[in-house]
DNA sequence: ATGCCGACTAATAGTCGA
């Protein structure tokens, strides 16, 4: 099975984009944030049409999550808990129906920008969120993962020019450290599991020839629990993405699992 | 230090993103 996480920056203004990209890749599982719409609003036969079962989890004008699955999606749940007042549409999850089933969950982190302030404060509680509800997947020991868009550079291999985010929020000791700490409970990083070294990124910048320059950051992750760790056959990023017509400023980032 | 670019809502500018 070949799951994808993509954020597609408005599925409104990249409607064609996506379709082609389906139809070109065919993914099993799209993981889709910043969808930018009202769950309403979505426009939902383009996608069914090509065989998706489609799940959203969608706000007005901002941030947006959604599960695709050619494979039945069962027990969705909307919302990170943790926060009831939260009104942000960040998080959402699936169980998909294979061989084997499989948790799925996807996620817009907050970007966190300007840190310090209330927006890193937001940031910060979610990820503290975030490893609770991470805690409880690993603690029920089977297959699941969470992918999307960390807003996290981990580590300073995952940027071009890593001395340009030092008072970044993707970037600061904090931001890593929270990363770590959900990561070291026991999940694997896909891509760094078959992957080493500088040069991978996920997100390249609209502004100042940022993908003619190379000039990227890797902030799109899969983590996965053990159990669905002992099923990964392969893991990379679809860097072509960037160079088609009207493309997103982050491509797809991808697993193959054994499933 | 700021804008760069793009999408969104609202409306022919302002907000947000990373």
């Amino acid at each position: 099975m070949r799951i994808a996480t993509y954020n597609i920056n408005g599925v409104k203004a990249r409607l064609e984009t996506l379709e082609a990209w389906l139809r070109r890749e065919t993914p099993d599982v799209a993981i889709l944030q910043e969808i930018k719409s009202v769950d309403e609003a979505f426009p939902r036969s383009v996608i069914e049409d090509l065989g998706y079962n489609l799940e959203t989890h969608g706000q007005k004008g901002f941030n947006g999550v959604a599960i695709l699955s050619k494979h039945p999606l069962e027990d969705v749940t909307r919302g990170l808990p943790g926060d009831d007042s939260d009104e942000q549409a960040r998080w959402i999850e699936a169980t998909v129906v294979g061989k084997t089933a499989l948790r799925i969950c996807g996620l817009y982190l907050p970007n966190g920008n300007p840190a310090p302030g209330p927006k890193y404060d937001y940031k910060l509680a979610w990820m503290q969120r975030l490893q609770a509800r991470a805690a409880a997947l690993l603690a029920a020991e089977e297959p699941a993962l969470m992918a999307g868009d960390y807003n996290v550079i981990p580590q300073a291999e995952d940027a071009r020019h890593p001395e340009d985010w030092v008072e970044d929020a993707l970037y600061l000791p904090q931001t890593r450290e929270a990363f770590r700490s959900i990561v070291n409970l026991g999940f694997t990083d896909a891509f760094r599991a078959g992957t080493q070294g500088a040069g991978h990124y996920s997100f390249w910048d609209y502004q100042a020839r940022s993908w003619e320059r190379d000039n990227g950051i890797r902030i799109d992750h899969f983590l996965l629990t053990p159990q669905c760790a002992d099923l990964l056959q392969g893991a990379w990023i679809e860097k072509e993405a960037r160079a088609l017509d009207k493309p997103s400023d982050h491509v797809p980032v991808w697993v193959e699992l054994d499933i």
